[in-house]
DNA sequence: CTATGTGAATTTATTCACAGCA
DNA sequence: TGCTGTGAATAAATTCACATAG
């Protein structure tokens, strides 16, 4: 293992990795090797050997690589190891829906506050949590809260996006379909299903 | 313009460009530069206007681009012009969700069809459309529809999407948290929001 | 003899710089 | 003059092939 620059593609990757992994590890089995998980995954046997060797030497040579270590060491290297505090901002139906999503709680990520504008629905509560009015967002920092789950209309993404990172968070999923502009200390992965969706109908037939 | 093969990423980017130019075009913008586009989206110009050249000469030099013309050529190389037919199997808290989803309406897909194997499920509406047994499946052809949503447990993923390609699917979009196996006439999208998720806590502070 | 780890080769994608057209 | 369209240059990612270790 030498010094490399890890790309975001290989970052992109190694969730991907970590998903089957974690089946595997469900399975109770104990070995496996690059060529079993490619075709598990559907990828390539030396791209998953060389995204590994950017981080270590986690396999063993005519061996493979020990199931339980390799979740280690992924959870590791994506800072994944702990529990991840996230709020929630904007509790509409994309952000009720953001909170019952199972992949949160899997992959050690944890909802502990909740934020939204209307009068209404502050004090109640969802699952465990209070929703607190917007203005409380300040108190992020104070508890500790790094990462902010942004679902609210897109005509107040930008300055939703904006209050969090005044309360000192570091990582924004944006759920609102637009781009938001932050500084560049602080990384945003947008998710919008509908740019998936709707690459579909290009591939249908034809080229 | 000259023939180009088209790269995926292109692919990925050009609903991207579609979403930003529907909203100027709900605010009555007439004409775009890829300069404007560009800071909107938070890409680079020459990136944009090299992805439109691979289709045709879209813009006017010296001038830009007219949105509405934009939206329709970009819609025409997706193969969102016209309904998308789309059968949704697995109607459980995901696929409920995947129903409700508005953007699904937006980029042009329709649910025509919703399949489970809960027999009390059965006969039972979602919106307008009323779930059918999954031994109804075969019938998809007849009906014209192409496309299929699949929203069960990831241990029924697999034979669900053979269950699908069998039924004449030519495009499937994968909700389930596991990659399936297709022939490869069918194109599979896979959206799992999980793995967008477990790579934001790698960006934060350090590398 | 098997399966990893990795430089080198290849392929693919991005960025640049500017010619060309309104 | 302004902005598009695009070959050429650069950068990045993937694939290969094989030395290496168990």
């Amino acid at each position: 293992m030498r010094y490399h620059k890890i790309s975001d593609e290989t970052i992109r990757r190694l969730p991907v990795y970590l998903r089957d992994l974690l089946t595997l590890s469900q399975q109770r089995r104990a070995g496996v090797s690059s060529n079993d998980l490619a075709s598990l995954l559907g990828v390539n046997p030396w791209q998953i050997r060389k995204d590994f060797s950017y981080f270590g030497d986690f396999g063993t040579r005519g061996v493979g690589y020990d199931v339980e270590n390799l979740i280690r060491q992924i959870r590791k290297i994506l800072r994944l190891s702990t529990v991840n505090k996230v709020a929630l901002v904007g509790v509409g139906n994309l952000g009720t829906a953001v909170m019952a999503y199972p992949g949160f709680k899997r992959y050690g990520f944890e909802i502990v506050a909740a934020f939204d504008i209307a009068p209404k629905k502050i004090g109640k509560h969802i699952g465990d949590v209070r929703i607190e009015d917007i203005t409380a967002l300040h108190t992020l920092y104070r508890r500790q809260i790094h990462i902010a789950a942004i679902a609210v209309p897109r005509d107040a993404a930008q300055e939703t996006a904006e209050a969090v990172v005044r309360a000192g968070v570091k990582g924004i999923l944006n759920f609102s379909p637009c781009y938001i502009t932050v500084p560049k200390r602080v990384k945003v992965i947008t998710i919008d299903i509908a740019m998936d969706l709707a690459r579909l109908p290009y591939y249908l037939s034809g080229n």
